[in-house]
RNA sequence: GGCCCCGUCGUCUAGUGGCCUAGGACGCAGCCCUCUCAAGGCUGAGAUCGCGGGUUCGAAUCCCGCCGGGGCUACCA
């Protein structure tokens, strides 16, 4: 029987969930479920400086409302618990003890200052940095704050990647890297291989960030004498406006709490993302999540990094908003609009559909109903009109049909145009330039509100 | 600097030697529809396939060089 898929995902809670994170665990999704696997979420907290705990719950939730759930992890426990690397230090530093007796590790007394320097010296030198093993070889007497370091075998370190064929790094480049800090805690570098190792995993989906290195953390698995995961995949980065990776620091807008606020659906942005440096090789591009697990496959994934489009993903998140029948969507906009009594956001579906490419949007065509647009100066023959409108909307049923016969049958005697027999009422309605149609606007708006803002302007 | 990855319309992409006068989508422009804004329909502009050399009867597709972008090279992950 073949070994079931194990897939994860690392995130380390140092700051809102973001984009590339939903982008990485959608991928592991997809594959896990093509093969009935396992997907299991570990919290990668070993930066005592930057991690919260807030953070993580912000890596629950977001998952969560993209419908990218997990088998395993932190919350809910699993074979392999704990999922938390901060509870794991035990383990860490058994690994790391085991290492150093077998000699495949060794401490590191030189400081931040001392390491710096020798960098330092390397590059005037202009030769490539290594670590220059001084500890190896002759350890500076009488300190003891000391970190770990791991002894690179150096050779050729080779691997399967299923987007990019069949890789190959020459470890004789690499240094000898730290593994764990003097502070006891592990590195990413380390921690990382050591756990994807002992949680069984079968295949590493993650972002090219991290193509360079794996070698590190073959070399790691390799010493600890573990089995290696069969295949890693290094997916296309997601990059920014500016063609660089799109990072927490530089872009606030990957933050994916913004999207929600925003009012993208998120199966709106599962579409997009997994279009964003993959394609089926069709021209087919709105996709249900159960199409995209039949239908991704990482050979057909893009090498080069992808920049977000925004415009794009409105369009997409169009495209659902619409496909969406009104009971849904009214209720999926109640949150944007929580002051509206759900019967009005009922009626104010049909018209509103079209015209959204997110949900928030609502809010500027809608805002009108709970607040009094000031009242506009109109020119006498202007308010003249508006008297005609009050006169024939009186005594009306109040639904957009009816209130549409008696407007246009009142633009009919007046002698202008609809164009200017409305903007007007728009104006005195809502406030704004632009809005529903104007018989949806009216009826939306209580009878006896909507008549005292036209009495009131006339 | 070293190593790695990558390079087709503004953007995401199709393309694996002749089907390519390079296809699609978003965006953009025009027209139609129309009370505004959308949605929808139609039409259109937009890429000498990063550049230069080869190989070949024939190259976006193969080879070499260069250039450009990105990533890694941390006691961040």
């Amino acid at each position: 029987m073949a070994v079931s898929v194990r897939v994860r995902i690392a995130p380390s809670p140092t700051g809102f969930a973001h984009l590339g994170t939903a982008s990485t665990a959608l991928y592991n999704v997809l594959f896990s479920r093509q093969n009935q696997g396992t997907f299991v979420l570990r919290i990668d907290d070993t930066d005592m400086e930057r991690n919260r705990p807030e953070y993580e719950a912000l890596i629950y939730d977001s998952l969560r409302w993209l419908d990218l759930g997990w088998d395993e992890g932190p919350d809910h426990g699993g074979p392999f618990a704990p999922y938390r690397q901060s509870e794991r230090l035990d383990i860490y530093k058994e690994e790391a003890a085991r290492l150093l007796k077998d000699e495949k590790a060794y401490r590191c007394y030189c400081t931040p200052e001392e390491l710096e320097a020798e960098r330092r010296e390397a590059q005037m030198q202009k030769r490539p940095y290594k670590y220059s093993r001084r500890c190896l070889t002759t350890p500076p007497p009488g300190r003891t704050v000391f970190a770990v370091r791991f002894k690179v075998p150096g050779g050729e370190v080779t691997f399967t990647d299923m987007v990019r064929g069949h890789m190959k790094f020459d470890a004789d480049l690499i240094g000898d890297f730290i593994i764990v800090k003097s502070d006891g805690y592990p590195t990413y570098q380390f921690a990382s291989p050591v756990d994807d190792a002992r949680m069984k995993m079968t295949h590493v989906i993650r972002g090219e960030e991290h193509l360079s290195n794996t070698p590190y953390q073959l070399m790691l698995i390799d010493a600890l004498g573990y089995e290696r995961p069969t295949a890693y995949a290094h997916m296309p980065l997601i990059l920014a406006a500016d063609g660089a990776k799109l990072s927490k620091r530089k872009h606030p807008e990957s933050n994916l709490m913004l999207f929600k606020e925003q009012g993208y659906l998120p199966e709106a942005l599962i579409n997009y993302l997994a279009l964003l440096g993959w394609n089926p090789g069709t021209e087919q591009e709105i996709f249900t999540f159960d199409e995209l697990v039949r239908t991704f496959s990482f050979d057909r994934v893009q090498h080069a990094g992808a920049r977000f489009d925004w415009e794009k993903l409105n369009w997409i998140n169009g495209e659902y908003i619409r496909k969406l029948d009104d009971d849904e969507l009214a209720s999926r906009l109640q949150p944007f609009v929580p002051n509206l009594d759900p019967a009005i956001i009922k009626r104010a579906v049909p018209p509103l559909k079209t015209r959204m490419h997110k949900l928030a949007q609502a809010v500027d065509y809608l805002d009108y109903l709970w607040t009094d647009p000031p009242p506009p100066a109109l020119d006498s023959a202007t308010a003249e009109r508006v008297r005609a409108a009050i006169n024939v909307l009186k005594d009306v049923a109040w639904e957009p049909e009816p209130i549409e016969a008696a407007l246009e049958k009142a633009v009919s005697e007046s002698g202008v145009g609809k164009g200017k027999f409305y903007t007007p009422l728009r104006d005195v309605l809502t406030g704004k330039k632009v809005s529903l149609p104007i018989h949806y606007a009216f009826a939306l708006l209580p009878k006896e509100k909507a008549l005292s803002r036209l009495e009131q302007a006339a």
